[in-house]
DNA sequence: GTAAATGCGCGTCAGATAAC
DNA sequence: GTTATCTGACGCGCATTTAC
């Protein structure tokens, strides 16, 4: 019922999203299929023009800021504006889109952060004061310490543990900090190859694999990523070990474990990538019957008398995830015959393994049985696959339903801030 | 207590997609 | 182009809830 409840929600997510689709507007769910996004109000736009002049306040533009003829504005911090050009790693960019009907608008705002851009959403009120929401620990401040978007008044905000809403730094990019390099592009055409580029982004098909892949390359750079308040945030940490406690009593160099924790709505999610050692040994204590998603990972072990070695990735009912040795019969070792590629000494990594078939059948028999292991080993294989899919799904709508929280409570703050706005205009006019 | 409804996880297949 | 992997869809079994 709550799932189903839960689903509508997110039909009506992407409905939103086909909207905004359909009005050629770059949907950053499906571009990066992120689930850290955040919305962000901002004034602007008429009649399905965005008057590139409009969109940031004359105030914010230092005199380093360019307003091209397709509606590009760059904003240079005043240290950077003769000799530095903002690159894609070093700028923010915001694409700001019209929408049907005009008076609104919906800018996607890129913010550099290290390696991997996070990204914002806006909605463009024409005319009125907005608001500009960012999660705590988003990277707001990658916008660069002196760095401003205001459009008419509009406020940045920062929600805080609490939920609420407060201003945050409010400062004009005249005070441009030189340490921070920052720039502003602010892509306001609808050229073709904005057109070109929105096009791309929305063929590609939305992946699990993609998503996660986003979330795991945001924990190796150990970003710790905040979404909301209130027990409704994301959190995503890492932890650096080199020869740690699940790694073996190889504890030397060749031994890297790295392992990631990401926090989501208060369920913890453990994940350790093992670097390849030429030996490894596995931690057994945390074996017990709760163990449940088995997944198998092959590892190879050129130190001890066996040739392979399959560890399984099993995955508690608490959602940590623990390395277990699997004892294989002989048949099982036959089918999975593990052997180095590249070859491998007590001292090297191994270069790969591969999956060796077994000794060459001429009995008809034979064959059968061959075919019958191939199936076998197919159909574990897409067994492990599946357990692995769903286990991504739910990962996701975890994600989703976070972000669903998010955007309500930014929505709730919105209402909250249209309403003091609107108190505030009604006492200056008495 | 029992049958029906519902939810959930699993295994499998087939098609799509990614990787090489 | 081939192979491997991913994922939607389907059916199944089991546990829990609901209606009678």
């Amino acid at each position: 019922m709550c799932l189903k409840i839960f689903f509508a929600r997110i039909k009506t997510m992407d409905t939103l999203v086909e909207e905004q689709s359909s009005a050629g507007v770059p949907s950053v769910e499906r571009a990066t299929a992120s689930p850290i996004q955040t919305v962000v109000s901002r004034g602007g736009g008429q009649n399905g023009t965005v008057p590139s002049a409009g969109i940031v306040s004359a105030s914010s533009l230092t005199p380093g800021t360019q307003i091209r003829g397709n509606g590009t504005i760059l904003l240079m911090p005043r240290s950077t504006e003769k000799n530095v050009t903002p690159t894609a790693s070093t700028t923010t960019q915001a694409i700001a889109v019209p929408q049907p009907g005009g008076g609104v608008s919906i800018v996607h705002v890129s913010i550099p952060s290290g390696t991997q851009p996070m990204h914002v959403q806006s909605v463009i009120q024409p005319n009125q004061q907005s608001v500009i929401q960012a999660p705590t620990g988003t990277g707001l401040h990658s916008f660069g310490k002196n760095v401003i978007l205001v459009n008419k008044g509009s406020v940045i905000h920062s929600a805080e543990g609490d939920g609420g809403v407060h201003p945050v730094q409010l400062i004009t990019a005249a005070k441009g900090d030189a340490s921070d390099g920052d720039g502003i592009t602010f892509a306001l055409g609808t050229g073709e190859d904005d057109a070109k580029k929105r096009r791309e982004i929305l063929a590609r098909r939305p992946s699990y694999r993609k998503i996660l892949n986003e979330l795991s390359s945001t924990e190796h750079h150990g970003t710790v990523v905040s979404l909301g308040g209130g027990g409704t945030g994301i959190e995503v940490k890492q932890e650096g070990a080199t020869g740690g406690e699940s790694s073996s009593q190889e504890s030397d160099n060749s031994t890297a474990i790295t392992s990631n924790t990401i926090n989501v709505a208060g369920t913890q999610y453990h994940t350790a990538q093992v670097v390849p050692v030429s030996a490894i040994q596995l931690a057994t204590g945390s074996q017990d019957g709760t163990l449940q998603g088995m997944q198998t990972l092959t590892m190879t072990n050129s130190g001890s008398a066996v040739t392979g070695a399959i560890v399984q990735y099993a995955q508690g009912q608490d959602g940590q995830q623990f390395l277990v040795p699997v004892t294989l019969s002989a048949a099982d070792l036959q089918a999975y015959q593990i052997r180095t590629a590249g070859g491998i000494t007590t001292t090297g990594l191994p270069q790969g393994v591969v999956m060796t078939s077994a000794p060459t059948i001429q009995n008809p028999q034979q064959i059968a049985e061959e075919t019958s292991r191939r199936r076998e080993l197919r159909l574990m294989k897409n067994r492990e696959a599946a357990k692995e899919c769903r286990r991504k799904k739910k990962e996701y709508i975890k994600c989703l339903e976070n972000r669903v929280a998010v955007l309500e409570n930014q929505n709730k703050a919105l209402i909250d801030e249209l309403k003091s706005l609107k108190e505030l205009y009604c006492q200056k006019n008495d």
